[in-house]
DNA sequence: TTGAAAGCGCTACCAG
DNA sequence: CTGGTAGCGCTTTCAA
């Protein structure tokens, strides 16, 4: 009625009809919603109230076609099915929001890569990018820098690429259970590796097998877990057990294998952590149940994420370009029941690294 | 040096400056990226091949300025935490996504109100709004018809409230609950309750024992849980079994509680089915874990989002008014382990309803 | 089929 | 502190 155009009928309120209803110009109707704006306090208490009664709110889409900034931050992961990621998609949202922010989500299809939908990503101007459990291409991550849009990625980074990343200190945290290993006497230890090629993955392994060395022992087995999921450590567990009948202890990728290790181990009727060991990595809530109560290293979710925020600069209203330094976080061992004492008497001190 | 309005370096690469480079107008650039435009398909190319090496996308925030549609769908959620949601999220992703719209994704933080979030939605000028595990008040609702917003409930709805909803059926989920049971030859069945008064945990609190009355056997207890946690289940469930003895089953408001309760009854070193039977809702993958086998209610997830997007008329363009109905999905009983035959012989037969 | 011009709702600058 | 004006990047008439 009030407008000829009626593809779909939204009462959108806008500035200038507030404007017009107080005598105003609809600059001095912007103002009263921009905070650093110079205006009369009682002029701005007059808009307000008009725009609560009309229920104008300002189109911020129309803003940010100026501003430049949509205040939207694109999150990317590729998979929820590990329960670590709805943790971290929690505290991000948190703090994304409380910033003033939006998330936009993407998931990744299974198969797919991030490239694909960096573009629709692109499209939507958002502020920056944050990237888990995936990694960017080094050109994509070029398209970004030339557009001015932060990237970091989250729980990965790419060696050589220049891109922020926080991540927790993987190679420090598989080093701290094979000290935890080595503590309790063990000595037949095997990895089971999820996702092969990815620094999450491979720094765990590195940090682990390493360490075992330096402590005078081999790394027993490495299977091919293939993801991090829990169908694969049970099935990795299950080959291990077939093949390596003096196996002592599995260090698994991620909790999530590990719970599937258990699974796996149990239903060849040996116990954990009587016949094997069992360590994970995440420290998800499943781990701390009473049916398993593994022994793993905790990632410092709230400290990654809160890092990741800084590097965006979250909260000082700049937006300069983030350094694209890797930024590794301290992870702990938490210990509960999975691993063992495999000694007489009391545990063996670790040398120092 | 292009623009002297350097506050932050976007080299976004405008539509118009495509044109100049190809001597064209900027009508016709846009309507390049039109599907319905009238260009001659030998335009298009230049101007796709031109817009390509100069890393042109249209930008879509300018666009939804004049067509009134952001192709952004908000969902609002309250709790990652339980597993049931992460599912949910997946799928309503990959749905969303694949009709070509974004989603904008949004946590409500513990002990607030969806209520709160629901203005900054507005604001971003979001297609549709689909909320889960959180209710809508009647004040907001009618701002969102008012705006021409379509708002869906996913997984609760609210009676009296003009608002679209896609649940499960839950009432006939109880129901079956209590046949099963019945016909398993149970005669002493618990309720412990999620929330206490959405309809989620309301209709399969009704559905089971009204059922469970109809067979002439009466709801032996019923108990709070608080909240669908697993920690709510776990407590629910010690507090059950210090108090009723005889009990012989447990009917959880969802899986995550039950699991909670099977661990309870575990450390109470009763057995799981033998001395208690136990039956969930949902059907997440832990209920499939050896060390659970929970015998559950599965919720059609697949199906319910399908049918969200139906409503939201995501496949179709058109953007017309959601219908204020409630539309209920059936669920199916997944049998496992967790629920024992306390009969001599075989099933009983269920009566008709 | 194409170009010119209007304008989506807003911010940002310039006067006053 | 306020009003006028320009213009963000695009879609959409209207003529040609």
């Amino acid at each position: 009625m009030r407008s000829k155009r009626n593809k779909r009928i939204i009462r959108g309120v806008t500035a200038r009809q507030v404007a017009k209803r107080l005598g105003l110009s609809q600059s001095t109707v912007s103002r009263a919603f921009t905070h650093s704006a110079s205006i009369h306090p009682k002029t701005r208490e007059r808009v307000v109230r008009a725009a609560n009664s009309l229920g104008y709110q300002p189109n911020i889409i129309a803003r940010s076609l100026i501003t430049k900034r949509t205040n939207i931050i694109a999150v990317v992961m590729a998979n929820l099915t590990d329960p670590f990621y709805p943790l971290v998609l929690e505290r991000l949202a948190q703090r994304i929001q409380s910033s003033g922010r939006q998330l936009l989500f993407f998931m990744i299809p299974p198969g797919r890569h991030v490239d694909e939908v960096l573009p629709s990503l692109l499209q939507y101007k958002v502020d920056a990018i944050l990237i888990t459990s995936a990694t960017v291409s080094s050109r994509m991550a070029a398209v970004c820098v030339a557009e001015g849009i932060p990237v970091v990625l989250f729980n990965r980074y790419v060696p050589g690429l220049k891109v922020a990343a926080v991540c927790c200190d993987n190679v420090a945290g598989g080093r701290a259970v094979a000290d935890h290993l080595w503590n309790r006497g063990h000595v037949r230890s095997a990895f089971v590796s999820g996702e092969s090629d990815v620094t999450t993955n491979l720094d765990r392994a590195h940090g682990f097998s390493v360490r075992l060395q330096e402590l005078g022992i081999e790394l027993h087995a490495n299977e091919t877990g293939g993801d991090f999921t829990y169908a694969a450590g049970y099935a990795a567990a299950h080959r291990l057990i077939d093949r390596h009948s003096a196996l002592d202890s599995i260090f698994f990728a991620s909790d999530i294998m590990a719970i599937g290790g258990i699974e796996a181990i149990r239903a060849a009727n040996l116990r954990v952590p009587e016949d094997i060991s069992v360590v994970g990595f995440d420290d998800i809530s499943v781990a701390g149940w009473p049916s398993y109560e593994l022994t793993t290293i905790r990632q410092p979710i709230t400290e990654m994420v809160d890092r990741a925020a800084e590097i965006l600069s979250l909260d000082t209203a700049k937006n300069e370009k983030p350094s694209h330094k890797i930024h590794l976080l301290k992870g702990n061992l938490v210990e509960r029941k999975t691993v063992m004492n495999r000694l007489r008497g009391s545990y063996k001190t670790v040398p120092p690294a």
